[in-house]
RNA sequence: GCCAAUGUAGCUCAGGCAGUAGAGCAUCUCCAUGGUAAGGAGAAGGUCAUCAGUGCAAAUCUGAUCAUUGGCUCCA
């Protein structure tokens, strides 16, 4: 979306000039020294920017106004979905039918359950009332009209009474025979609106106003685009989601799988998983290991008293899950997070001023009882690990404490070529029960994170209500190759636990004081961070996470035996090398490699063993003819270590 | 936990308004010794998710349970 006037256009400019040159430019410097890499003359670099502002100033007109029509046409087909429901349910209780992203949907409480075989009937209907031509008209009501008029929806009525509270107007609108109230925002004439170009999509339960208290309706989705060709699109592009499914992925290429036995949300990693996961743990323990953060090692279980103080107890009692001993009687829990325990080990020994900070990293695997419908392949687990750590410092050391991670934490999503935005999630104030400390702690905590945001010059959204319960963070939201955001790394300032466990250390001046403790993770879960890892790459990892990084084919049996000379050298270099032994086609044995994702195939026959070579095909560069063994180990050596 | 859908061979899926199941790929054996995405032939493989009910008879109908998927809620 671009609405901005030229002066904020030019300032945004100034920002990206200062992201995208050295630290050290200030913005005019970075237009600056742009420019001076344009070669062009100043009038015209700068009427190029006035150009480009234009354009973009007229497209985004254009684009405002598509997609005010695309927002009518969902708006309409939500009111016409009511329309058709309201004809075959009489008694039906309406509550409202909002547009959304991809479609619109409308949540109700039916008089009988509604099955999805009725979809497509209703879809039928909704088609031919499109066709009729209808107008849609609104009206101004009053508080009294607005009642006799839709008084027979006990979710209507709240909202009357609510708009009336509120002295705000109220619209009743009409299509065809079929009256709803409504703020407006819809087509004038049915007409307008492709009816190929929607879909109803699906049925779910949704509570009312989203909280679990009140009634579930019955919430029916429907897609919707301007033309049959851009829902084509739509559907298609969700084929591709599927297509690069971790889920399915992990299977086929034979990375993790989910057991009954074992149980839900609980993988089990094969040797080849166990690969990609260990590797993405070893490069969050190499920037831990820069960061200054030593390793610790910590029990899966604790004593219930540890969670009572931390606050977790209160706050998370239901996700725990209890472990019960025949000898002690006290009560225990798997441990759901590692923060109690690192506050354990910093409360073993009296500590200075000087030692600060203080830090510790831990990979433990965590356990929280997920409620069934919430599981979801790796990205919602029962048994996952954290690339964890928590910092325990001095209130002056804050800012460069997290600077330090943040540069960690970009570090880290550059090398796995992952893009992001980050958000400064901020406690809700109008739900003070849900956290924990006084406002006056938390005014102190929450701009400490904004500033440093805002020094580092870092685009980022505010998020009301979505803080920890002990103290704001900033997260990050990685953006994956096809869109999607996932939130991964997080980085939260804590005032309030190192209070609640009495930690203190000795300052200059020799009194005692409570540290800052800041919890952290890199990457967040590794086991979450390779299910997204796996959809980004649709699979197709790059050479250092590969679980195999070459495939040797011989090309015939007599082949074999220079096969696993190459093999046994590559091996001793440390590269991940398979040699396929099979008595197959040279075709069907390319095909079964292609189909691994593999970064490199090594072809030898006849030819390569005479000019004592390998046939290299590299699944980014494709064919790249015969190579010398070690001038392919040097290269394939050099891309693991740099981490290509 | 709630709403909806799904569960048939290792995988991907047919079939089935009641008369105990099929294909392709993968696996195994044999033949073919192959030059950049599937060479040929044969064999083996299933309590049709689990448990209960109604039938002479259940994979098929009914109910419950479990699991998965998409939503809602939650997410330290």
């Amino acid at each position: 979306m671009f609405d901005t006037d030229f002066r904020t256009f030019i300032l945004k400019l100034h920002e990206y000039f200062a992201c995208h040159c050295d630290n050290n430019y200030t913005p005019l410097m970075g237009v600056l020294v742009v420019f001076t890499k344009t070669r062009l003359p100043l009038g015209e670099f700068f009427s190029i920017i006035w150009y480009t502002y234009k354009k973009l100033k007229i497209n985004s007109n254009m684009e405002n106004q598509k997609e005010d029509q695309l927002h009518k046409i969902r708006h309409t087909l939500a009111h016409i979905l009511a329309w058709v429901i309201q004809e075959q349910d009489p008694k039906v209780q309406l509550a409202i039918g909002p547009t959304i992203d991809n479609g619109f949907y409308y949540d109700m409480l039916l008089s009988s359950a509604l099955s999805s075989e009725e979809l497509p009937k209703i879809e039928a209907k909704m088609k031919e009332l499109i066709k009729g031509k209808h107008s849609m008209t609104g009206q101004e009501v009053d508080y009294a009209e607005a009642k006799k008029l839709f008084g027979d929806s006990p979710f209507k009525l709240e909202m009357i009474e609510e708009l009336h509270r509120n002295g705000e107007k109220m619209t009743a609108y009409t299509v065809g025979k079929f009256t709803d109230l409504c703020r407006g925002g819809h087509v004038e004439n049915t007409s307008e609106i492709d009816a190929s170009a929607f879909k109803l999509d699906k049925l779910a339960g949704a509570y009312w106003r989203g909280s679990e208290k009140n009634p579930m309706l019955t919430r029916i989705y429907g897609l919707a685009f301007s033309s049959k060709d851009e829902l084509d699109k739509y559907l298609t592009m969700l084929e591709e989601a599927k297509k690069r499914d971790h889920r399915k992925l992990g299977r086929e290429l034979d990375l993790l799988v989910f057991s009954d036995l074992v149980g839900p949300g609980m993988p089990l990693f094969t040797p080849k998983g166990n690969i990609v996961r260990e590797a993405i743990i070893t490069f969050s323990r190499e920037l831990n290991n820069e960061l200054g953060f030593g390793e610790v090692h910590t029990p899966n279980i604790n004593k219930a008293e540890l969670f009572k103080i931390s606050g977790h107890y209160d706050k998370y009692k239901e996700d725990m899950l209890s472990v019960v001993s025949q000898y002690a009687k006290d009560e225990m829990f798997l441990k759901p997070m590692n923060c109690p325990q690192h506050t354990q080990i910093y409360a073993s020994n009296p500590r200075s001023y000087r030692d600060l900070p203080i830090r510790f990293s831990d990979f433990a695997v965590l356990y929280r009882d997920e409620r069934p419908g919430e599981l979801s392949g790796l990205t919602r687990l029962r048994s996952f690990s954290q690339d964890d750590g928590h910092d325990f410092c001095r209130e002056d050391q804050i800012e460069s404490e997290i600077s330090n991670i943040l540069e960690a934490i970009k570090k880290a999503l550059a090398t796995y070529k992952i893009s992001y935005w980050m958000r400064l999630s901020l406690k809700d104030p109008n739900n003070k029960e849900k956290y924990l400390g006084s406002d006056e702690v938390w005014n102190r905590a929450e701009p400490i994170l904004r500033k440093l945001l805002v020094d580092h010059k870092i685009e980022h959204k505010e998020a009301i209500g979505e803080a920890a319960f002990y103290g704001p963070k900033i997260d990050i939201m990685a953006v994956d190759a096809i869109g999607r955001e996932w939130q991964i790394s997080t980085i939260q300032l804590d005032f309030n636990m190192p209070g609640r466990f009495g930690l203190e250390y000795t300052d200059s001046d020799g009194t005692k004081k409570t540290p800052v403790m800041i919890h952290r993770a890199l990457i967040g879960s590794p086991d979450r961070f390779m299910g997204i890892l796996i959809e980004h790459y649709a699979g197709a990892f790059p050479t250092w996470l590969s679980p195999v990084q070459v495939v040797i084919l011989p090309i015939s049996e007599k082949h074999l035996e220079y096969s696993e000379e190459v093999y046994r050298k590559l091996k001793t270099a440390g590269v991940r090398v398979e040699l396929n032994r099979d008595n197959d086609t040279l075709g069907k044995k390319i095909r079964a490699a292609k189909m691994t994702k593999v970064p490199y195939i090594l072809i030898i026959g006849d030819k390569e063993i005479e000019a004592s070579k390998v046939g290299v095909e590299s699944r980014e560069r494709g064919q790249m003819g015969a190579q010398g063994l070690e001038e392919f180990t040097k290269n394939i050596e050099a891309e693991i270590k740099d981490r290509k």
